[in-house]
DNA sequence: TTTCTCATGTAACGCGTTACATGATTAC
DNA sequence: GTAATCATGTAACGCGTTACATGAGAAA
C-alpha cells in the first residue's frame, strides 16, 4: 500500500497545498502514517512530474509560497484503478500479543495489571476515534453510499478495537477463576 | 516492537540455531514477520553479545557449522521484563479501508467484485491460521495457564478475521438494498 | 534430474520515522 | 513572552523486505 493514494484521494475532494494534506493524515486516528513531511512533499512532487497533478504557485510575502495542488484526470483515474485493485488482507502487528506467548513467566497479579493497562490504551483509542468522528473536517458534498461506506469504516475500526476490549474481559475472568480453582 | 523478543522467546523453550528459529517464524500464520535470515542472523549475533544467549559450535562436514543459542540467566530476565512491558496499541494498516475510502468512483458491479475479492482473502487467511494450529511445532510442556493463553491468542485472530467477514457481508447486504430502492 | 532440506550469511533497497532548518504572523 | 499556525523542505536512521551467494545430501 501507498501513503501515495490517500493524498490522491483527498486531493480528489479539492486541490490542496502538502501542508493542507498534512494536517488531514495527522487528524485521522485511523490512517496509518504519522504525516511526516518528507513522504508527503515527496509524493506530491513524484504525482506531478507523473502528471497526476498540476500545481499552481501562489507567491505569499512573509511566508512560503504555496504550492496548490489540483487533481488531473490522469490522477483520478490512477485512483480509481487503484480503488478497484485486487485487495490485500489486513496486516496487523500487535505486539501485546507477542507479550503475551512469553508471559507465562509473569506473577498473577502482573499479568492482571498487564491486561488493565491493555484495557486503558485500548479504551482510550475507542474514546480517540469516537472524538475524531465528531469533528469531522470539511468534506465535499458526498453521494448517500459514498457516506455509508464512510460511515463503515469508523465501524470497522471500533468494532476492531471493541473486540479487544471484550477478548481482554473475557480472558481475564477465565484466569481468574482458574487461580481460584487451583 | 522487536522480533527480537520473539525469538528470544523460542529459545526459551531450548536451544536453537537461526535456522530452526527461521522456520519457526516463518510457519507462523500469525506472527508479523516474513522469517528473513538478514534480521534473525544479526539479532542472535547482538543478544549473544549482549550476553542474552550462549553459543554452541557444533563443526559439521559438509553442511555449515550448527550455531547453537542457548538463554542464559540475563535473557530470560529481559524476557521477562519485555512480557510485562507497558503494552502498545495494535498497528494495523487495512488497504482495503484506504480503498474503500475512494471507491465511490466505482460502478455497482465493481465494488461487488471488490467485496467478493476481500471475503475471498480473508477467508483464506483464517483456513490458513487453522491449519497452522493444528500442526502445532513441538512445543515444550506446558502449564495450563499458557496453553490457555496460545488458544486465546489464537482465537484472537479469528476474531479479527471473522469480523471482517461480519463486516464485509452487512455491508454489502445493506449496499446491494440502498442500489434496490433507488 | 530437479527440487527440497540443512545452514550460514550479505547486499541493495523501500518505506517510515524523528528531528532539524527557516521565518513571519497570530493568539494567549 | 511563549506558543501555535502557516508553509516549505532535508538529514539521518531503523526496520523490514527480496534477492543473492554457497554447497552438501536426500528425496521425488
Amino acid at each position: 500500500m501507498s501513503i501515495k493514494y490517500v493524498i490522491l484521494g483527498y486531493l480528489s475532494w479539492k486541490p490542496m497545498t502538502g501542508y493542507d494534506v498534512k494536517k488531514l493524515i495527522a487528524d485521522s486516528e485511523t490512517l496509518p502514517w504519522s504525516a511526516n513531511n518528507n513522504q508527503i512533499y515527496r509524493a506530491l512532487v513524484q504525482m506531478y512530474k507523473d502528471d497526476w497533478l498540476t500545481k499552481n504557485i501562489e507567491t505569499q510575502i512573509g511566508t512560503p509560497n504555496r504550492h496548490v495542488y489540483t487533481i488531473t484526470e490522469a490522477g483520478r483515474q490512477a485512483l480509481k484503478k487503484w480503488a478497484g485493485a485486487e485487495p490485500e488482507l489486513p496486516q496487523t502487528k500487535n505486539a501485546f500479543l507477542n507479550q503475551l506467548m512469553w508471559a507465562d513467566c509473569l506473577a498473577v497479579e502482573e499479568m492482571d495489571a498487564l491486561f488493565e493497562a491493555y484495557l486503558n490504551v485500548v479504551g482510550e483509542k475507542i474514546f480517540f476515534i469516537r472524538v475524531q468522528a465528531d469533528e469531522k473536517p470539511n468534506m465535499p458534498e458526498r453521494t448517500q453510499r459514498e457516506e455509508y461506506i464512510w460511515e463503515m469504516i469508523h465501524k470497522n475500526w471500533i468494532s476492531h478495537y471493541e473486540m479487544e476490549l471484550d477478548w481482554i474481559r473475557h480472558m481475564r475472568q477465565k484466569l481468574s477463576k482458574m487461580q481460584a480453582d487451583a
